[in-house]
DNA sequence: TAAAATACATACCAACTGGTCGGTCTTGTA
DNA sequence: TACAAGACCGACCAGTTGGTATGTATTTTA
């Protein structure tokens, strides 16, 4: 690797580090490119030398930072024993990612929509795979072991998702005392749900009525 | 009421309808004034004369919308009985609200963050009362009478209305095949869990996906 | 009926947008 | 050393943005 190609590879990810903490900050509309330039460190000529559009930018941030985490999750999901140790492995590293790391995952469905057709599908779906899709096999196979009761496993997928972004949320650091504490939570709400009476064996049933 | 605050009436509640219908669609940055005024049928200056900024007339729309919103989800609050009863019907409200209404209230936590100290703080608290504090006060009841296991009211309330949106999407319509088994599904979700094995669980088609 | 007030339309503006282009400096090559 | 290539800069572009100044038609008031 010579100079040039040295000296390139290092702006390129110094603009994508900006691009990121800028776009996870505003969204994409909310961020202009002179920002991240400036954030960069680096003018305008030279981000469009390394990257063709602003859009181009964004997705090329986007499916990096997604292919990473897919990676990062499928690791933690094959270590798992069962449905719920897989799970929980897989929120456990996701509750360790760096705040910012966890922000972009939230962008994409938040930005998904401004794209046209060709773009927004590919997004989709590495969005799809990183995880939602990891969660959804995990799920199929608790409900072919018995260990969930049977339903859409993509659906559930969703709903895991969603109730693990719920205690993102400062206000969920602030009732929680451990990220043990808080992935017992999740656990628990997505397997017994907010009914189930904590601490005694699963046995006792609360207000049974069918 | 004379002719003209009559005429001007009418014109203003035009352009927040056709304010609500770009928003909804396109947020608020992907949303120009001369967007609206031309949905309208309005031109730029009889907007200006009605508010006085676009973000004034955004929150004005939002506003107005939560607090139709509040009223309309307290009513459903008050007729039930207990806290199952009480969430299934405002959970059925909800679900009754034609989809642009639902997706107005998306809009507030998609775009609250590009809004100055004094605005976003009344936005977040006109969307809190609007559903997550009464939801949470539900909530909080049924932990006192012991139809909910003991942890955060508040926390709790977020995860219901998180999975209420989960099943706002077209996969999830797809899943089920009428509104009560979606109803079902969330309010066995949220109190009993996925690990729950009961008799027949209602709505849960199997399988068929991409 | 004259004047004041209201409701709106039109033309326009400064600021900013994503994006381009000619030039410069550094590095590799012959 | 001469030259070519890559990396980068910064002025600039056309288009769009939210917002305004001015004019006009209609209605109310004195």
């Amino acid at each position: 690797m010579n100079k040039h190609e040295q000296r390139s590879e290092e702006t390129r990810s110094r603009i994508l580090k900006a691009a990121e903490v800028c776009f996870a900050q505003s969204g994409y509309d909310g961020t202009s490119v002179a920002q991240i330039c400036q954030a960069a460190g680096v003018s305008k000529g030279a981000l469009y030398h390394h990257f063709s559009s602003k859009e181009e930018l964004y997705l090329a941030l986007m499916h990096n930072d997604l292919a990473g985490k897919k990676a990062l999750f499928g690791e933690a999901v094959a270590a798992g024993r069962d449905c719920r140790d897989r799970l929980r492995r897989l929120t456990a590293v996701f509750f360790d990612l760096p705040r910012q790391s966890r922000e972009v995952a939230r962008l994409v469905r938040r930005d998904i929509n401004i794209f046209g057709e060709p773009a927004r599908d590919e997004l989709v779906r590495a969005y799809q795979s990183s995880l939602p899709e990891l969660i959804e096999g995990v799920i199929r196979d608790g409900i072919r072991d018995g260990e969930l009761a049977p339903a859409d496993p993509r659906l559930l997928s969703w709903h895991f998702v969603a109730m693990v972004e719920v205690t993102l949320t400062g206000y969920a650091d602030s009732v929680f005392e451990t990220a043990d504490d808080k992935l017992d939570h999740v656990m628990e709400l997505f397997f017994r749900g907010a009914g189930a009476i904590h601490g005694t064996p699963p046995g006792t049933k609360q207000g049974d009525n069918e």
